[in-house]
DNA sequence: CTGTTAGCGCCTTCAA
DNA sequence: TTGAAGGCGCTAACAG
């Protein structure tokens, strides 16, 4: 049988009351007291079982879930993994309020950080913008000893408790070494081949590293294909399209794309439009509705993912882990850069 | 204020016995009775919480996980896997029991289910062999009420309630997509490129599924890619290196291996003495630590994995749903044909 | 400083 | 067929 309060009590000879203050880090109980409290405890090997202790609480976890109100088809879907959290949070004993702030802008996130501070929920997770404002802000949740969880986009060497998002160098790496090996057969000749990046913005931190990475990788393995200067199309549809449909039309020869942003469906459209003598190889990210027919189709050749239920799941166990002071599963809660082909879609 | 059992006996005229024994379909309640309370519960949208209600019964799940006792690194990862939920257990309100059975083996495995069957446990998970006598006795647990999850390897059309496990074919068809487009720059000539296919046993159906997915895209879509027969290393490291060996002897030209079983350390030995001209592609299955340093050494160029972590959270994670009657989160179980290059690596 | 007591939401005797 | 009362393991007033 499983040791409890009672059996705590009955050795230190104590009563219930004095074992809860000592087990829950209270003041008012004499060193000598709590010594005979906590050798009990060791002596048993108590474990609280949170379950009641819940329950005697009547807790529930209110977290704070900041989000972009971008209208990317990612962003729409981590939305809405957020809003199965919120259906299943009765079942969950947790409260989850969603925030929406204006993307790339520090000052809103900044404001909505505040806001989540001054009503001192049990955690807050968002997705960061690599900002000192921001950094701050963060730090200042941390000293009101509020768990926080980076979904998505990091903060590095802030505060934050954990982040629920994939390694984006890693990312830009495997993109760049997919690139490199499938181009090798039907393109690269004695010359080499030319290979085009569509980015959202090189301001934000995962497309930077995505596009480090990818750098990185055919600089070293595969010297003879040559990147042409990055396309900011600032995950908008319509100025992606028009931009990668210019870029073909400029640079006959390119062999390859690799989409590090999101705003695929112009991407996808321009490539429908210019069917040239040879298709260029492509490589986007994040697995959608749209990214989905094209690898389908053959129009994209790899999408790699990143599992947005997944990380808004692993948040919410975080972030109750953080708030118990419990340890969390490593392994559990890595977010897997997932590779796609047409053959093993889900 | 989420509606309790206290407000359905309010609203119903009853007392809490009598609430409880029509939420629990116990007898002794009128046919009025048990309407007036039903139309309670519906009224308020009551939902049961299952940490009290467990907490009450003083309840723990007992389940039991057989697993073949099969010495190769992918099998004793996933013992390892249901050892740390065993370790967990009294976080988890579970009570795992572990039974090692001979590999390969339906009788055995049969006189496990039986065995497990008469402790009328509140779930089982199995490795599954596709044998009619392994259905039969999965059956009768059915008959008994006893949910059971099939992990790794499936037993299709049987009674199962769900699998842990990835989809084979799919994952042989990703292996034959990579092998393809990785062979058609250096290799594919003219002529056309040889493959070579290491298996397990044929006897086993993720082998025949694997070779059956990654046979297919070849012949589809690559069809200047021949296959040789397939080698039947039994798993065996020893077995599976003479095999190696002997066919890049016998046979010069081979430009790819496609590993689709276990006992990789063989393959990997054989690869690191025949050091040709120019070495073949390799693609094996399962991430282990020699295949970890062989894909980072360049010896072998991709891994598919199945996560043995994730397959045993979510085959404890399904048990206990089947065990309250409550739905699951697919994609939250789904298990995922992992891609690993050396660029991704967890 | 320490103990008593009454719950949290649900289940389970036992008695009526 | 129904209800009253006690308890699961833990917490939180409120007294001493």
């Amino acid at each position: 049988m499983k040791p409890t309060v009672h059996d705590i009590a009955n050795i230190a000879g104590v009563s219930l009351a004095t074992v809860d203050r000592v087990l829950n880090g209270r003041p008012g109980v004499r060193l000598v007291t709590r010594g005979k409290v906590e050798e009990a405890i060791a002596s048993l090997g108590y474990v609280r079982d949170l379950a009641a202790a819940n329950l005697a609480k009547s807790r529930t976890y209110s977290f704070v879930f900041i989000l972009p109100a971008n209208d990317n088809s990612f962003m729409i879907g981590l939305t809405e993994e957020v809003r199965g959290a919120v259906a299943r949070s009765s079942f969950e004993r947790t409260d989850i309020r969603i925030v929406d702030v204006p993307p790339f802008d520090p000052d809103a996130l900044v404001a909505a950080l505040e806001a989540a501070l001054a009503e001192k929920p049990a955690g807050v997770a968002f997705v960061a913008i690599d900002a000192p404002e921001v950094r701050a802000a963060a730090e200042r949740l941390r000293q009101a000893g509020i768990p926080m969880v980076t979904l998505v986009s990091d903060l590095p060497d802030s505060s934050r408790d954990h982040y629920a998002g994939i390694d984006n160098i890693a990312a830009g790496r495997t993109a760049g070494s997919l690139m490199g090996r499938f181009l090798s057969g039907p393109f690269l000749g004695e010359r080499g081949a030319t290979v085009a990046v569509l980015a959202g913005s090189m301001l934000v931190r995962d497309h930077r590293e995505r596009l480090e990475g990818f750098s990185t990788v055919i600089a070293q393995a595969y010297p003879n294909v040559h990147i042409l200067p990055v396309l900011e199309g600032r995950d908008d549809p319509v100025l992606a399209e028009t931009m990668i449909a210019d870029a073909l039309r400029r640079n006959a020869d390119i062999a390859g794309i690799y989409s590090l942003g999101a705003g695929n469906r112009g991407l996808i459209r321009a490539l429908q439009k210019a069917r040239g003598p040879r298709r260029p190889l492509v490589i986007a990210h994040e697995l959608t509705a749209s990214t989905r027919v094209a690898l389908a189709d053959g129009i994209i050749d790899a999408v790699l993912n990143q599992d947005a239920g997944h990380e808004v799941r692993s948040a919410i166990r975080v972030l109750k882990a953080k708030a118990d002071g419990l340890p969390v599963l490593a392994a559990q809660e890595r977010i897997r850069i997932d590779i796609f082909l047409k053959d093993n879609l889900p």
